[in-house]
RNA sequence: GGGCGAUUAGCUCAGUUGGUAGAGCAACUCUUUUACACAGAGAAGGUCACAGGUUCGAGUCCUGUAUCGCCCACCA
């Protein structure tokens, strides 16, 4: 027996060398996987954004991956992982503009766009090379030699194709629509980079006319020359459709338009309010059904335009007050309600808040129709049809209504942005002239200075990692792949998205199974975040605690879609159990030398009984796993080798092992060893780093445990 | 406002088609006996949030209530 198993089990000596032998095996790329392999699995790690390092929450799902993936390859499958990172544009962008500006005092437009995209390349490839190191340390058995990256080369041919086919089904257009302008990182976001937050503001009621009207916001009010109440509001039936009224307003009189409207809710404030179609999109939305005029009142920098008269050039803060105070001269304030409370959108990266503004930006159709296979179809009907037809199932299933309620709400997806990082936008301009292109249509030509949204890019994944727009092996052997597997917080980010691109672009779905993991949180259920101060860092823990041990800590107890309150104490638990298996190693090596027994023996029925009931274990295990039951997978295992086999078996073999029977003995020792062979196999997707270094000691082994087939059981 | 979850031992959670409640941590007692004290043996701990209902029987199914959490919408 090895002299190592004379100390408790030590992963620091190990882990490193171990993750080395399983990458110069070559085993983690599919095509040097022994044996005859047809079937196959195929997973694509969700790209970590090149931010910064990884959380508990990337821990958590290299290991959900991870398992399956050494589970799939174990059993004989053609298995492939596929790692990359994410540009992750606006985050990106915003996280090193911020540092540039705290530590130079300068802003992107002082460097350029150039300058200002090298500093961020340079963040990008070392904010990259510690996620790399970050996702050997968890022992995720990727296919390095396919790592892909949302902004490399390959990537962009896929990205600018997907945009061209896309244009021209007509499902790509340039419009001018109401969207989130974000004034401080002066660029255009998406309805699901927005975030809500409660603020009390004042609320004021002004006289319009013969009506009382309320707003939140006077300095947007200027060119309110519509006046819109609910068609059956009794109050105001006097008041037909398109009846015009003179009325004073806040830089003199102007001419209101009576529009009876649905949307005018007769129980909020007094029934009757007045638009602004350009700052708001409810608004927008009624202005468009009734075609009217438009106007803007606010610049891109949150600064009054000359249709606010006196006030012009002022910022909305300082313009606010002073428009109600004139107009409190002018007898038209009502009345101030203080304690107004609502909720006030803001941008997800810089706090601002948004300020709708209609622009001329770069959508994606979700409901218009087009033809496939001779149907007229819609993207949205794609996204639907692809989980309600089965193809893809949801894990835990109540997430597929919360994705039919998303879909149900969908609009038009803004996909352009006035950031620098990211995919440019394949347009090209000529005076007048317009054409899409991925490269320069010749000389003359400009090519739009917007970027696409990280998630057009990240839409792709799947197929862009695999080669696509090119035909490639391994697009016909990994496409679709098996399983998708990340965070329910960005079901809707992402896995739509995916489905959408895949749909669209290939007419089949990404993937066929969604398995949503929850989120990690400390132990008191709070969000882990630098503010709080409660961040626990995988790489400690790791360094702590093991790979092996962290791992495990990730996985029981975290049932599909549940959060997971985490503890140190319970990481500390799992290395107590790699320290167990180490010892239980020790002690059935031990004996089966003592007894001169071979792992490969005939056995007594009774001791082949033990082998069989570890078969047992690893096939229930099996079973849990094939239901995405990975806490119970795992815990299945843990109880069986621990409570079963070190606690019952291995003590009640004691008296016979010592006994006076050698042949009894050997028999046992024998039996020992090949159940001992079966539990490290079904350990191992869980403890990938202690069962292989027991592995490369047990006698008869040839190749690493990694590709060992996972053991059944012999009678069903 | 609309939707979705959760509520089981001190803590974190299992509990599969209804059949007298389980695990891990923590705490308690004993044990350093050659696999392991990163351990073993043992004991303790629960009106399964509450109220109804279905049933021979409910933690499990139905209805309602309460508390907590999340998602979507954003009412000028």
């Amino acid at each position: 027996m090895d002299s190592k198993f004379l100390k408790p089990y030590d992963h620091k000596a190990v882990e490193t060398d171990i993750y080395k032998k399983w990458e110069d095996s070559g085993y983690f790329n599919p095509d040097n996987l022994p044996g005859e392999r047809t079937e196959s699995f195929s997973i694509v790690l969700p790209p970590p954004n090149v931010t910064g390092t990884l959380h508990l929450g990337h821990a958590a799902m290299l290991a959900v991956e991870d398992i399956l993936v050494r589970f799939a390859r174990m059993r004989g499958l053609k298995t492939l992982w596929v790692p990359g990172t994410d540009h992750a544009a606006i985050a990106t962008q915003s996280k090193v503009e911020k540092e540039i500006q705290k530590k130079e005092g300068v802003n992107r437009h002082d460097l350029g766009r150039e300058t200002f995209l090298k500093r961020v390349e340079e963040f990008a490839q070392a904010s990259h090379d510690t996620i790399v190191n970050q996702v050997r340390r968890m022992g995720a058995s990727v296919d390095w030699s396919r790592e892909a990256y949302t902004l490399d080369d390959s990537r962009r041919r896929a990205v600018n194709e997907a945009f061209i086919r896309m244009h021209k089904a007509g499902l790509i257009y340039q419009g001018e629509r109401i969207v989130n302008w974000d004034p401080k990182g002066q660029t255009v976001i998406s309805d699901d980079e927005i975030v809500y937050r409660e603020e009390k503001s004042k609320f004021y009621y002004f006289t319009y006319g013969p009506f009382t009207i309320g707003t939140a916001r006077p300095e947007t009010k200027f060119g309110d020359k519509y006046v819109v109440m609910h068609p059956d509001d009794a109050r105001y039936a006097q008041y037909k459709h398109g009846d015009t009224l003179e009325v004073e307003w806040i830089n003199g009189p102007i001419t209101a338009t009576v529009i009876k409207d649905a949307a005018a809710n007769p129980e909020f404030g007094t029934g009757v309010m007045t638009i602004t179609p350009w700052h708001s999109g409810i608004d927008f939305e009624i202005a468009e059904r009734h075609k009217l005029n438009k106007e803007q009142v606010i610049d891109k920098y949150g600064k009054l335009l000359p249709i606010a008269g006196e006030f012009a050039g002022l910022k909305i803060a300082e313009a606010r007050e002073k428009i109600v105070e004139k107009m409190r001269e002018k007898g038209l304030l009502v009345k101030v309600d203080e304690d107004y409370v609502h909720n006030v959108a803001t941008a997800e990266r810089t706090e601002a808040v948004i300020e709708p503004q209609i622009m001329k930006q770069w959508f994606v159709a979700v409901n218009k129709e087009f033809e496939r296979d001779s149907k007229q179809t819609t993207l949205k009907e794609i996204m639907r049809k692809a989980v309600e037809s089965k193809n893809i199932t949801i894990t835990p299933d109540h997430f597929e209504k919360i994705y039919y309620h998303w879909i149900d709400n969908l609009r038009d997806w803004c996909i352009s942005r006035q950031i620098w990082f990211g995919h440019r936008v394949p347009a090209w301009y000529k005076g007048e002239e317009i054409r899409i292109s991925a490269e320069s249509p010749g000389e003359g030509w400009e090519q739009d200075s917007d970027t696409l949204d990280t998630w057009f890019s990240s839409g792709l994944w799947t197929f862009s990692t695999l080669g696509w727009p090119e035909e490639t092996a391994d697009m016909r052997t990994y496409h679709p792949t098996s399983v998708l597997e990340t965070g329910y917080d960005i079901l809707f980010f992402w896995v739509a998205r995916m489905i959408l691109m895949s749909g669209f672009l290939l007419d089949t779905v990404p993937f066929q199974r969604v398995y949503l993991h929850g989120l990690v949180r400390d132990e008191k259920g709070r969000k882990m975040s630098k503010s709080l101060g409660n961040i626990i860092d995988p790489l400690d823990m790791i360094e702590k605690y093991g790979a092996d041990a962290v791992r495990l800590s990730l996985i029981v107890g975290a049932a599909p879609g549940n959060d997971l309150k985490l503890s140190e104490d319970r990481i500390r638990g799992y290395k107590n159990f790699a320290n167990k298996i180490w010892n239980i190693a020790r002690f059935v090596l031990e004996s089966g030398q003592a007894a001169g027994a071979d792992s490969d023996a005939t056995l007594a029925p009774e001791d082949e009984a033990i082998v069989e009931e570890a078969r047992g274990a690893a096939q229930e295990a099996a079973t849990h796993i094939d239901s995405f039951r990975l806490d119970l997978a795992a815990d299945t295992m843990y109880q069986f080798i621990w409570h079963r086999f070190a606690d019952a078996i291995l003590e009640e073999s004691k008296p016979l092992l010592k006994g006076p029977d050698a042949a009894r003995a050997k028999s046992r020792a024998a039996a020992l060893l090949q159940a001992l062979e079966v539990l490290l196999k079904g350990m191992h997707p869980f403890m990938p780093f202690v069962t292989e270094e027991i592995w490369s000691s047990m006698p008869n082994t040839k190749d690493l445990l990694m590709v060992e087939a996972w053991p059944a059981k012999e009678t069903v």
